[in-house]
DNA sequence: AAGTTTATGCAACTGAGTTGCAAACTAATC
DNA sequence: GATTAGTTTGCAACTCAGTTGCATAAACTT
């Protein structure tokens, strides 16, 4: 797996076997997923070694969180060149139906005027309804 | 408090004793605040009795939750008008100095061309940033 | 190889949110 | 006013996501 490898050392990630595994699976994932669900995803796995890796794999802006709501933060991949900046950011979207949560990666978040002296630095942006699958 | 009873049965709430305190202390904060947040608010106070009454004053409308990513759901009035329609929703702060959530009530989430198909029903926008008074 | 740093695994804890149940209270009926 | 039925409140106990501490293991450094 050279190619895990090398996006691990491009965000500047020591590449060990358990964080190539957690980086392989969020791969995979077409859609966000939580601590507990990549817990699953293992037959034997330690939570907290997870835990700590979705952090780093965050830290350095490998992927990135969204809080939608549910009561668990989900993660899903950044893309290549993302910075996670306030213009790099999407919207993401919570289906009530099948409760999957979705990057949105081709809709950028708009910009907001915000009143006088107030800076910004991170939005999070969650549409909440029902995804195209279930709206048969 | 005639008003509050007032504001209470407008929104089909029985208006006891708890619920009129609760409302009050809603009505006086200038940010919203979190269950432990109202719960201190009190000499002594049951933490449950506070948790229903604020999802009674949800599931009523008479106030919205907001999910800034603290790990706490914070709560602030509705406008009288609101119905809490995608259409009312308003964007929110969460000031990264002094950890306080602000309602925008004067910035509207705009609106989003979603994929085909998909149906909205509700949006969470939370703004992280420095609010004006701790950007001095 | 010895020493140093970093990653992993296990146990134990925190704190938000939630449920069940019994007592208190309120409203409706007789 | 007493009886009943429905609603609200208070207490205990629980769930579950997230987190910390610490000991061991593995990876680099000299
Ligand atoms: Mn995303
Ligand atoms: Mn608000
Ligand atoms: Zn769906
Ligand atoms: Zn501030």
């Amino acid at each position: 797996m050279k190619d895990t490898d090398d996006k691990l050392t491009n965000r500047n990630i020591k590449p060990t076997a358990m964080r190539e595994l957690v980086l392989d699976i969020l791969t995979e994932q077409k859609m966000a997923i939580s601590l507990s669900d990549l817990e699953q995803k293992f037959h034997k796995s330690d939570k907290v070694t997870l835990y700590r890796t979705l952090k780093t794999f965050e830290e350095k802006k490998l992927i990135h969180s969204i809080d939608d709501g549910t009561g668990a933060v989900k993660y899903a991949l950044c893309k290549e060149s993302c910075q996670c900046h306030p213009e790099d950011l999407h919207v993401h979207f919570f289906c009530l139906k099948c409760q999957h949560t979705f990057c949105l990666s081709d809709i950028p978040i708009p910009s907001i005027n915000l009143p006088v002296n107030f800076s910004i630095e991170n939005i999070n942006m969650v549409v909440k309804g029902v995804c195209s699958s279930c709206n048969d």
